[in-house]
DNA sequence: AAGTGGTCTAGACCACTAC
DNA sequence: TAGTGGTCTAGACCACTTA
């Protein structure tokens, strides 16, 4: 499947159409089911379409616009959704408490009332700009060696790091709502200025809930693109 | 696929865990395989967990909350995407011609010069409360028999009822937006309200680019839900 | 050690498109 | 009619979890 993306980047198919699959599972010496695999997921990305009796081609949007198509939506939806290439990125702790789990939180966390969750408020900045309040809460039992320390950087990437586990999957809800006077004041808005206000539970790998978490964004910073394809839904 | 989601949402599996992929076989006397695709599609869309080694569960958020679970993304994120369950939609036309296609529309839609486009700016209103201005641009050469009174409904349906073409697939960006003087005269805002906007290309089954469309939709009726899933992204 | 999901294969047959 | 992708099968073997 990486192969044949780079080789749709490139430009190294005719005509913005690929090989027939059973030519590709010749030439990569593997069977057919396994090259439809890889095109099945290429597909439901977006980056190419199946035509019954005809063949498959290159969504040529994609080449125009890979920025944008790179699927900003696969990256959970959070930090990396944001234009933060080559920029300096920041954050700011401004809450950091372990507290009991509220109601709402023990729903969405599988949690029982003796449970504690942390309750962490930072903000982020890129470029010394601050664009993103985000405040989350996650349950002490799953990491209890956090810190202020680690919360100062990528909790994802210490996860990862130093548990081995990795957090894949989110449900999200994007609204939008006028500022309030935190909003303002932290992300430098004036009234009449907007957030984007995205909430989300992350899970681990295994369907783990692993935290709660809304965002308050400045609109300025809010783009958010998703490639919708309804082929496989029964 | 849809014989056990619908066994899941009726609670017929015990314990939040359904049988293996040999068993699942068995029963529905269809090969693994086939089974392990309809699971795959359950898990990409968030409704059960697969945990190698120890076998396949359901995401217990789903069942809490299946009203916003039910995936809104999927409706290729647009008026299905708001709660119109039972309430009265309508649409007031604003805007209707044929203009020569500009050079963005060309890009999106792959038209060249010589191409005309129906431009077509509705007011989208549910129990007569205006929620929505849409502004879409589709080539004459698809729909040529497009009319102000197919306009007054559904163009995806009419599309699909009398040329038997599918709208599957859409490119979608969303951000945030102040309103502008026109957002607030036909959306009922005051000045200090900000709209979602919702830019997006629609695609038919085989790929041909056939909508690109500018929503904004009133704050208090936006709202888009996703559930992401990145095990399938290599 | 037993049971689970993950990956992969080799091939049959079907449905559609284009010529 | 030839060529394309779609669906499905029966089975081998691997990686991981749990007891």
């Amino acid at each position: 499947m990486r192969d044949i993306k780079q080789k749709i980047l490139k430009n190294q198919y005719a005509g913005m159409r690929l090989p027939d699959e059973r030519s590709l599972s010749e030439a990569y010496g593997v069977s057919r089911s396994s090259i439809k695999r890889a095109l099945g997921i290429l597909a439901q990305q977006g980056i190419i379409f199946k035509k019954r009796g005809s063949g498959t081609f290159i969504n040529p949007l994609y080449l125009k616009n890979q920025s944008l198509f790179h699927y900003e939506g696969s990256n959970l939806g959070i930090t990396d959704s944001f234009q933060l290439d080559g920029k300096k990125q920041s954050i700011q702790l401004l809450d950091y408490q372990v507290v009991p789990a509220s109601a709402d939180i023990q729903e969405e966390l599988f949690l029982s009332d003796t449970d504690f969750v942390y309750q962490i408020k930072r903000l982020r900045l890129i470029d010394d700009q601050p664009f993103m309040i985000e405040t989350g809460f996650i349950p002490i039992k799953i990491v209890p060696t956090l810190s202020p320390a680690v919360v100062n950087s990528s909790i994802f990437n210490y996860l990862e790091d130093t548990k081995g586990k990795r957090v894949t999957k989110s449900f999200t809800t994007i609204s939008v709502s006028p500022s309030t006077a935190d909003d303002q004041q932290l992300l430098e808005l004036k009234p009449t200025e907007p957030v984007a206000v995205m909430d989300g539970v992350f899970f681990l790998d295994d369907g783990t809930p692993f935290e709660v978490s809304s965002m308050r964004i400045h609109y300025h910073y809010m783009r958010y693109s998703t490639f919708i394809n309804l082929d496989q839904e029964g």
